[in-house]
DNA sequence: AAGGTAAGTGTATGTTTTACACATTTGAAG
DNA sequence: CTTCAAATGTGTAAAACATACACTTACCTT
């Protein structure tokens, strides 16, 4: 027993990020050229190492903040990672020397998703260095470490807590529309619903409040706006 | 950033075991006098800091097995737990002085339930040394650092998932009745449910199948009996 | 043989889910 | 100012599912 242990802590942020052309993912490009094949600069998810004094769920929002300058996003922990070696493989070698002071200490990882609406409330990560970029889900390449399976995991917990935790709201504006949510619901559930009965439920949601306002500068018949309202239920 | 850090990693596994006679939980004791009333010795859940060439789900074997001498126990990682105070209270430094190398050093844990049958595949913890217990799930006291939030976490987890994850059948012994199955339910759910409604919906799952036999011994009309098939559905 | 005990079983009613098509409101174009 | 294009908004019938509920059966004991 007590055998010293060495090794690092980490929080990585699986950001999804919605509008009305689809569900995007939040990568940052590792910086550094590549000299050899094998360590050419990948992307991945924004993380790093938790401070001393941080609890988890604060280090992911300082985190996704200091790599992204995204701020009071909607973040929830689903799963830690502890392959042994996960940050071992050789691809990632060359970047953990550029920024470690330990590059080849074990890093545990904690996983949070996060969800973030890209239409009115817009984020500007691509304006901070580096290079942000909002990725396309299904256009991911090989990222680096594990973060594509973190991805994949944060995906599938995505897909299964939409519906039971009040979490679609966060991926959308403050004011949407019912066909909105209904594309949303139907781009994370990867299937198609019925107008007619999404409505029907959606009505006995009681945090689903209809606004006296509609949609402006359509041309067809503008859509009611809702919002949604947390403190019913 | 890489601000040099140290902490240590641990896992706790909150091992849910059932019989007729109800929900228990295992718990150790810890070692040691007390010599102040406020570092008397308390309970905890089994856990331990993990090896540096393990994995987080092999680590919580190793551990539970080497607290309590179970093996091969369903075990799901559901949680971390990373308050930067979480063993930092008065309570917990005696014990954690006697049993680690640095006992001030922060400590984030990783989250584990397990789930036993007590009846037929008889666990006999007690055996070995220090102290292990099957406590009522009600009657668990103050436990050392926050167990009892994990413990409340690990209970909550089980409920959410016991009816989605085919997870009922590691509480039973291997051939059970459906009194059996539906009693379980009614434990860990803790409601109430209909003797014919219940059968009804146990028949529509393709993965609990009777067998050729039924109970021997009472004094009544005996049971058929049950078995889970994983294989199936 | 009688009594105690838990097992096993069906039906009627209410609720929820599914499938499905057309009239409405706006802006744009002629 | 009429017409067109485009997406919104609405109801009903049928099927599936959930609920409530009570008596007979098989075994053991005395």
């Amino acid at each position: 027993m007590s055998a010293t242990q060495s090794l690092h802590l980490s929080v990585d942020c699986v950001v999804f990020g919605y509008n009305d052309s689809g569900l995007k993912v939040l990568l940052i490009n590792q910086k550094g050229l590549s000299t050899s094949p094998e360590t050419t600069p990948r992307s991945q998810l924004p993380g790093d190492l938790i401070l001393m004094n941080e609890g988890l769920d604060q280090a992911a929002q300082r985190v996704l903040f200091e790599l992204t300058q995204l701020e009071g996003v909607y973040l929830k922990q689903f799963k830690a990672f502890g392959d042994p070696n996960r940050v071992k493989e050789l691809k990632d070698r060359a970047w953990l020397q550029s920024v470690r002071n330990l590059p080849d200490q074990r890093v545990v990882t904690v996983g949070y998703y996060g969800l973030v609406s890209l239409q009115d409330y817009e984020p500007r990560p691509s304006s901070f260095a580096g290079g942000v970029q909002w990725s396309e889900l299904n256009e991911v390449g090989p990222l680096a470490f594990d973060h594509n399976s973190i991805l994949d995991e944060a995906f599938e917990t995505l897909q299964e807590q939409l519906e039971s935790q009040h979490i679609s709201f966060e991926l959308l504006p403050k004011k949407f529309t019912l066909t909105q949510l209904q594309a949303l619901y139907e781009i994370v559930l990867d299937k198609k619903l019925d107008k007619r009965n999404f409505r029907k439920n959606v009505k006995k949601m009681s945090h689903v409040v209809p606004l006296d306002e509609k949609q402006t500068g359509v041309m067809h018949k503008p859509a009611q706006l809702f919002s949604y309202e947390p403190q019913k239920d």
